[in-house]
DNA sequence: CTATATGCAAATCGTTTGCACCTTA
DNA sequence: TAAGGTGCAAACGATTTGCATATAG
């Protein structure tokens, strides 16, 4: 459960393995892949399974200067690129601004990003694998992922507009 | 009507008008809010209003090379640039590849895009609209456009897998 | 004529890569 | 101790920008 400063509004994700179990299977799953398990790799793997904002490469980088001082920010990118490929984060690919990435729902699913404040929360919206299916017998195409972005103006930024 | 070499499958888009109602009403766009109609926007527009393939800036450019051999690049950017603007071109970001675009439909709608060759196709998959008013409704986000991608393998790169 | 557009080349910026030095297992 | 990881700095590539020249209205 999470809630908007300034804003009644309150969305559920779905339950969920908790952040200390996803830092688990992700961890898990890189020494499956050969991976070896370093004080970097796992502060980052903490980082993601929390998710809170769906922060960037970047953010990821800037919260773990505290700890890791000596991070670099490459390591941070070289690290997402495992779990993507592993399928242990997922990541939301923007072109004009840096992307964005879940490691604590790794499975597509919808959001809801600001256009002011670049925030981005998980809505409760069930049944959109259904269209996926649906497409793929319609279409001939193997549809294997989807990307579904609500874009608008969040509560907080709404207000400061007015 | 449209369809896939190899394949049995075809999709409709939703009546609209014809490219060459399109490309008049975004040059008139263009006009009204006081820019130019240069031959290079023309020739733009006019593939932009066709928008087949959903091409990138370079493909814009790439396809007008015989009319246009001076074109530059930057004005294919600097145009669809003005067009975004006006809402009259939609764009398709990607942090991994060139963006890609539709003038022809530039309200927000489904995408079908192949994980392979890159095709980009517009499925018929109506009443989404309904689903960006209830999150309005739900979460408190003034939701004023959204993007749905569905990932896969298109009939023929499927074709050439097995 | 004058504001605006074009084309070129340089700048931007998120992300990736090469490589010498460290660390995990 | 060997395979793989880290950090740094350089490279990349799509897009944007500055500016001198050209052109639409």
């Amino acid at each position: 459960m999470q809630s908007y400063p300034n804003s009644s509004w309150k969305y559920t994700v779905p339950k969920l393995s908790s952040f200390e179990e996803r830092q688990a299977d992700m961890a898990a799953r890189l020494k499956a892949a050969g991976h070896k398990l370093t004080p970097q790799r796992l502060a980052i793997l903490k980082v993601l399974a929390a998710s809170e904002g769906h922060p960037s490469a970047e953010q990821v980088h800037a919260r773990l200067q505290p700890e890791h001082p000596s991070m670099s920010l490459a390591t941070v990118y070289k690290t997402i690129a495992l779990l993507k490929q592993a399928g242990e984060v997922l990541e939301l690919q923007f072109s004009d601004r840096d992307n964005r990435y879940d490691g604590h729902r790794p499975d597509p699913h919808p959001h809801l990003i600001c256009t002011a404040c670049g925030a981005i929360v998980d809505p409760d919206l069930p049944g959109l694998d259904n269209l996926a299916e649906e497409l793929s017998r319609r279409t001939g195409f193997a549809v294997s992922s989807h990307r579904l972005d609500f874009y608008g103006l969040c509560p907080v930024c709404r207000a400061k507009q007015s």
